[in-house]
DNA sequence: ACTTTTCGTTGTAGCGCTACAATTTTAGGA
DNA sequence: TCCTAAAATTGTAGCGCTACAACGAAAAGT
């Protein structure tokens, strides 16, 4: 039986294997492809090329192993559906990119999820994690820290677990609110959002009242939405306010989509937007660009808190406990207000 | 000087250390993590402890490197704008943590990007791979037949690069054609999508016009859009139909945003939807759900196709060239046609 | 020509873990 | 009580790569 061993299942290529194909020693290679400039650059070619040929892909875990560090930033993710993630991550990738490293993202919707999602994360050991604020299982603080992996917390304020990094959603909300009271609104509806994701715009209502007080105007107006509602919020919304007070002038909702949701609502109703009533939303989102008329909001600027996430993860230095790092935000004046 | 190496730095955690706090071998902590019930319950219990209280989090790429395997998928995609993906994700996330695999994802938004990103999660060494039909970069296909890593693609035909796994979209296409045939249309317009995506979808148009053709009716009212205007698109579909017939009397879409664009601008203008003209979108996504009137649509269940990429990558055998996996459609007639 | 500097390349050792075989402990019969 | 089978635990070797120091070979001084 001369062929039995001839079935050549494809053996898994090594460093070794391009090394001997391209007559070098693989210290030559691993150099090609970790340090460049530590090789002449007809070697370098020659190599790459043969790598290419062979089809080989460096086994990062094997370099990580050795080396102690890998060039992969981790981030946890409570949902993709929102635009304002997407930005988030885009920043993220650009920034990462730029100082050659890669953004893994994993998607975990339950604090359960995200506890595992972080074990993963860490297991792969991750050059940095970026942590998106919310509710968080009560081992995870204790857990990155122990791992001595830098870690931010995007959209978080004072008590990040790592670094914090995002906007002043308190001093946002403020604009917005005097932004309505500029234009001769008085009775001012407030829907706050529960659960998850409320937790990253915990600042807007206290704000809100604080406007509101100081301009000698109610506060009473508030509601408490589920975001998960999405559109389907705009119905509740409206007539939960119209039932407390018919003259009610102008919406603050927690995100594009709700007050979307609400335009909606009051198109069906014959209530005019802006006229009787006006709609601001949050997040600065696709649709609220679209529909009829344009939405007000709040421009989140998401893509520089993941720009901001990296640098705070990269050359971060070891600041423990430093203060969170704020991002930009604009408040939009568009139709609907 | 008793102290000067007191300052303790947390050094890095190895299974040696928990083997030690807990007074048993290394190779029984690993056990305790990869084959649990390998391991006396008495002696887990207190493994699990100890690592627990030391932040103990196993390293991985150690672990792969040593067994040759991870319990890890990685995915691709192209965006995270839309919900099919996310559905998609969500799908390959459940059918994955049933077998015990995490499913890290990259986005990628230009062949290029998703050339490196494959070559990241190859050299991650994950056990499967799985990508969405598009236009991949030349070199993408060799890469990873060589990687001998099993290898999905998402909503791709015959041609799939590794497995394919997705609906019949000529058949998801056709149903839908005859649906508005039967609802009694005559001059119905087609919309087409170019660019990236448009690759998973190009076996909507010779559908649509096999079935005008059966039906005798004209198939000449085709018109391309750039899947990326999103809610924009609407006008210029409606503008641009009613140009070149105005007794056009239906509309199918590329997706619901595009539809729920062209519904907005039927509104604008004053065109009953359904009464005058039908609206009918792709991909059953909330908005479809919301607006007035609810949109026709295909349901392209993406939580199942996800849930087949993980099996095919998990169990798929060495089905080099099989067939694709075709998961389940259904035509979900609404108000507006 | 001979030393010094500089650059490019190469062995060696070992990163943290797991497969596997060997070994010890425990349970089950006779 | 002793013997065998089964279960639980443990050494050893090595996965593929890179840090580091050592080395040889050109380049530059003297």
């Amino acid at each position: 039986m001369p062929d039995a061993t001839d079935s050549r299942q494809p053996r898994k290529l090594t460093m070794q294997d391009v090394a001997r194909a391209a007559g070098v020693s693989p210290m030559t290679v691993s150099n090609c492809f970790r340090y460049p400039e530590r090789v002449q650059e007809k070697t370098r070619t020659q190599v790459l090329k043969v790598a290419a040929e062979l089809g080989y892909v460096p086994n990062l875990s094997a370099g990580l192993l050795a080396a102690g560090t890998s060039r992969v930033i981790g981030a946890v993710l409570p949902s993709m559906r929102n635009s304002s993630f997407y930005r988030y991550t885009a920043g993220l990738r650009e920034a990462a990119a730029e100082r050659g490293y890669a953004v893994i993202t994993m998607i975990a919707e339950t604090p359960a999820e995200e506890l595992s999602a972080v074990q993963t994360l860490l297991g792969l050991r991750v050059a940095g994690l970026a942590l998106i604020a919310g509710p968080h299982a009560r081992e995870l603080k204790r857990m990155v820290e122990l791992s001595s992996t830098p870690v931010v917390e995007a959209w978080a304020g004072e008590d990040a677990i790592g670094r914090g990094v995002g906007y002043d959603v308190g001093a946002a909300s403020a604009e917005l609110t005097r932004h309505l009271i500029a234009q001769g609104r008085r009775r001012i509806g407030f829907v706050d959002v529960a659960g998850g994701g409320g937790m990253r715009y915990s600042m807007r209502l206290p704000a809100f009242r604080r406007e509101m007080f100081s301009a000698g105007l109610s506060d009473d107006l508030v509601m408490t939405v589920r975001a998960a509602d999405g559109f389907g919020a705009g119905a509740q919304i409206i007539d939960g306010f119209l039932a407390r007070d018919r003259r009610i002038d102008a919406v603050l909702c927690p995100t594009d989509v709700v007050a979307a949701g609400a335009i909606f609502e009051c198109n069906r109703r014959g209530l005019a937007v802006p006229g009787e009533i006006a709609v601001a939303g949050w997040g600065d989102y696709d649709i609220g660009r679209q529909i009829t008329p344009t939405l007000t909001t709040v421009a989140p600027f998401s893509d520089a808190i993941g720009r901001g996430a990296v640098s705070m993860l990269l050359d971060g230095g070891s600041g423990r406990g430093a203060e969170p790092l704020r991002t930009a935000f604009n408040v939009l004046p568009r139709e609907s207000t």
